[in-house]
DNA sequence: CTTACACTTTACCGATAGGTACAAAATATC
DNA sequence: GATATTTTGTACCTATCGGTAAAGTGTAAG
């Protein structure tokens, strides 16, 4: 087993991650990725050989197993109330209030969705299904549960969009707080 | 002045605009557009001597007109009622229930959003204040109407994301729907 | 018919795209 | 320390990128 490196393939992911939201998966270039992660070409197609669409895989992957641990299994597990806060207050600081944006909802209006469509789906999917789980344990009936959880996680898809156009934090925080409201029933 | 020809700079607009749409502002080549247009480069370039920004620019102007003349002026001048049940209509054609893109809303989550940042901001701002005003003139109050004019417009665009991702349009009409009904006060 | 101008076609430009080849260097195993 | 394996740097490949130049073609006004 080798020593743990400064950089291994885990440690570069982030990094695409960042490049790919700051510039999009096609304005996202090779050399722009061998800058940011201070790679060369060489070690970054040793690390993915299968180029740039391995590379998105990985980052796609990568995003789900955190929203996976910090987000869903709480849903699944926790009190709903408490998932419920851990949620919001999980994503308003993972996004940055809206100024980092969402690499699988980017990818959603993009053409790059039909390449990687399964990830993008799974992870809606996911997060829908847990919303809408505690939500029932809070209280509320099935159906309402699901059509208030779509709801929700679209919101704060619209809450990044919005407040990346209008260049304006508090929008975000302002959407946020009411969708909490509505789950808890207000 | 010369008869009306087959392709004069305003027929080329919104064929431009489904280009991007499809393939992103990075992702949408010259070459592409040609093929699109069916017009040589020379051609393009001689109705858009600023090249590729400048046909950004003009498709996010006829986005801004479109919406104007269809959404906004009605929500100024027309009833209540009658504007909200015609821009919820509207858009849903006009975004093919969510099958079809917000090419504003993309812009914004891109890098391009520095670029065309005020076409970005003016677009969602008016849409905004618009939607506020028609629904204070149905009886709410400021606060209220302007917090709500936010969350519907940012459902919208979340709307699009999620039955994009999700690759259902059922979703978009449902909640569609749902920013309906809490327009009227549901 | 001629002149003027709008439009199109074609060839071309340097830069950069994603990707490969391969030798050198570093590291791990024995 | 010798050997096997990973990792890295560099040079290189073809294709395409956005954009330009200029000659040619069509149309319209005088």
């Amino acid at each position: 087993m080798m020593v743990r490196m400064v950089y291994e393939r885990r440690d570069v992911i982030p990094l695409i991650g960042e490049a790919f939201r700051r510039y999009g998966f096609e304005g996202t270039s090779i050399s722009r990725l061998t800058e940011h992660t201070k790679l060369g070409k060489g070690s970054l197609y040793n690390f993915f050989p299968g180029g740039k669409d391995a590379m998105a895989e990985a980052v796609l992957d990568h995003i789900h197993q955190w929203f996976e641990t910090e987000i869903f299994k709480p849903l699944d597990e926790l009190n709903p109330s408490e998932a419920l806060d851990m949620m919001f207050a999980g994503v308003s600081k993972y996004f940055r209030s809206g100024q980092r944006i969402c690499l699988v909802g980017a990818f959603a209006l993009e053409e790059t969705r039909d390449r990687f469509s399964s990830a993008v789906c799974s992870y809606f999917d996911r997060w829908i299904h847990a919303l809408s789980g505690a939500l029932q344990r809070s209280g509320m009936n099935s159906a309402d549960a699901g059509t208030l959880a779509a709801e929700v996680v679209a919101g704060i898809q619209g809450a990044i969009v919005l407040s990346r156009a209008l260049m304006d934090e508090t929008r975000f925080a302002a959407i946020i707080a009411r969708l909490a409201q509505r789950c808890r029933g207000g």
